[in-house]
DNA sequence: CGCCAGATTGACT
DNA sequence: GTCAATCTGGCGG
């Protein structure tokens, strides 16, 4: 596979889908990249299960719950190294009304726009921890949806983390409404 | 085994 | 603006 911060850019106008009773999808339109132990905000270096699922087979998921929520994370790096995405944000697509019964909220904008809530849109938890993300045996997948143009995607410094690299590693689509906010 | 911190969210003052 | 909920791994006793 490839640099983290590479894939993290590809990510962005995929579609996550999962199946529940029908397809229910959103685009994604905010991820960021992370490292290995050299990364300080990485979950890597703490070792342990996520340690090695991050270092292991490329393409699975990584869910790592942090305060009451969970994240949604797809292994990626480079040959012999270690990294994840997180997708932190995604457009409603398909099952929007089955989101909204996940989510106990009305409001479509606010239904994804946020790592620990599109995991709970889409009924995401521990038990896709390491399960494959390029089939569609396990009910979740990522599929291609649209290409992002390069003017169409900022790069910034990431959300949320104490020590953060001197690199820009969030990328997000520019304009979007379902992007996280600060 | 108890306590702490962290890639968050949402309810309450 | 403040604060607690909820989960995993590191660290100290």
């Amino acid at each position: 596979m490839r640099d983290p911060a590479i894939v993290a850019r590809e990510l962005l106008g995929k579609l996550v889908v999962r199946f529940l009773s029908r397809r229910v999808s959103c685009m994604i339109v905010e991820t960021e990249a992370y490292y290995g132990p050299e990364d300080p905000a990485s979950r890597a270096r703490r070792g342990g299960d996520l340690a090695k699922v991050m270092a292991g087979d490329v393409g699975v998921a990584l869910i790592f719950g942090v305060h009451g929520n969970w994240l949604l994370n797809v292994v990626a790096h480079e040959p012999d190294n270690v990294g994840a995405i997180l997708i932190r944000a995604c457009e409603p697509i398909e099952g929007i009304k089955v989101m909204i019964k996940n989510r106990g909220v009305n409001d479509v904008k606010s239904l994804t726009n946020g790592p620990g809530k599109l995991s709970r849109a889409l009924a995401i938890d521990k038990r896709f921890h390491g399960l494959p993300l390029y089939t569609r045996e396990h009910g979740l997948w990522i599929e291609y949806f649209k290409d992002v143009g390069n003017d169409e995607i900022v790069r910034s410094y990431r959300v949320g983390v104490s020590k953060d690299l001197p690199v820009k590693l969030r990328f997000y689509i520019k304009g979007n409404p379902y992007v996280s906010k600060k």
